[in-house]
DNA sequence: GAGAAAAGTGAACACCGTTAGCTCGCTTAC
DNA sequence: GTAAGCGAGCTAACGGTGTTCACTTTTCTC
């Protein structure tokens, strides 16, 4: 076992025993187990006797690894918010860095296209905040979700940056909304002095609009209007992307 | 309990008899607990056993009047819907009939402050589409739900009769696109021959943008931004309505 | 009042999350 | 090298769930 030498030392990472290296295989199978059982059965078709069962032991045992079954759904929403941001840097990354319409798309698309293809996942992440109250604002799966935004907010930070789009007068908007968006702005990370609330609220909109679209297909609501909702997502797309002053590209 | 027959009976009603009297009024009262407990502990929070309990019977005694959980749920979801129509009717009726803006702002608001009022609820009939795979296109909550939209419908069909807003040129959209459009008309019952397909896709469009920012906000997604976002809500009204050509007006 | 149909019950099956107390083996300290 | 300690996992148990089946009780109809 000493093969495992041929890896070198994450550097500052202190010296994993064997006994950690078992534990993070263990809890990884368990997340594993979990994520196949919720694609394939939803969310409430996640149990922890199933998968320990799955695993060859027995559920009570699983609790050395997680505090309970909300707490196995709260790591996994964070791994999962990882594997999207994945998908989504890989789609932004296929390519040219410079070209940020191009990158914008692709990312946008990226989104739909992995909710399309994992919809019992993408409704853990953005479907009703199930219990967890107050979604403790530090969370792993807090923390990943933000991970995942901030690829959306890097791109929206350049649009600001290079001028894209017309931003509203600020007097449209009510001091209470104005302060709202740059509280938002503040704790999203845009930069600070170029990010006016108009423009936030510019880029806000579009989130929502975005969020809109791709929900309805991905809950598939609106059912009856076709199988197939890529045109009407495109098309939507086609005037978020105007608005942004973002060039338009058929896929 | 002659007293009944002091209420005129239904035209056309065939004589309820007493026994289905009694059977109506305990479907009435399982799902009135159902309800409850959905509001009080969300839609996992929903069992057959504890109303059973509450009603002072046993679970399987529910089976005589749904054909499980499921069946259960579903049916709450039509009454739900109802619930919701009821309210946007009500708004609705707050404002003069001719009013055909003052008549739409009200609905749209309408169906915020009831998600807001009705989080649980709210996502029983707008969130991820649980289990039912094809979702019955005939089932009692499909129904109420179209119920919900006519009147909706109803209400854009009269902005597209009063050319309130300005249609994007035909040729802009795909061939795809423009056939989804017109089979969407059709079936929600748009008056066919005046609602081109480039007035459906904006409509549609507008539903969605009116459908992401009420979920994102009933869902607490976004809950980073305010605790109160009816300030986002309201400025993403009016781009809406300025978009389909009414005049809006603060709430 | 007899017979049929409906309403409701009890017991059982197969699940579920979670807790408590225990055993066994690896790791560490002496 | 051995003894202590700690972590992993197990068994048993509690209370909860949906659902089925056979049975009894109630109610309506003739």
């Amino acid at each position: 076992m000493t093969r495992e030498s041929a890896f070198p030392q994450v550097e500052n990472a202190p010296a994993p025993t064997r006994r950690e290296r078992v534990r993070q295989a263990t809890s990884r199978e368990i997340k594993e187990i979990a994520r196949r059982h919720l694609t394939a059965h939803g969310a409430s078709g996640v149990s922890l006797r199933a998968i320990a069962r799955e695993m060859g032991m027995t559920a009570p045992g699983l609790y050395r690894y997680f505090t309970g079954l909300g707490d196995l759904m709260e790591a996994l929403q964070a791994d999962l918010f990882a594997e999207l941001a994945a998908a989504v840097d890989a789609a932004e990354a296929s390519v040219p860095a410079a070209d940020t319409d191009g990158r914008l798309l692709a990312a946008l698309r990226a989104v739909r296209a992995w909710g399309l293809a994992n919809r019992a996942e993408f409704a853990l992440l953005f479907g009703p905040a199930a219990s967890q109250a107050a979604a403790a604002e530090d969370s792993p799966a807090a923390e990943a979700g933000r991970r995942f935004a901030a690829t959306f907010v890097a791109l929206f930070d350049q649009l600001i940056a290079e001028g894209r789009f017309t931003v509203p007068a600020e007097a449209e908007a009510s001091p209470a909304l104005r302060s709202q968006l740059e509280a938002f702005a503040r704790l999203t990370g845009f930069s600070g002095d170029r990010a006016s609330s108009g423009a936030i609220r510019v880029l806000l909109s579009c989130w929502v609009r975005f969020y809109g679209i791709v929900c309805m297909e991905v809950f598939q609501h609106l059912g009856f209007v076709a199988d197939d909702m890529e045109a009407l997502f495109e098309a939507e797309l086609r005037d978020l992307a105007a608005g942004l002053g973002v060039a338009y590209r058929a896929p």
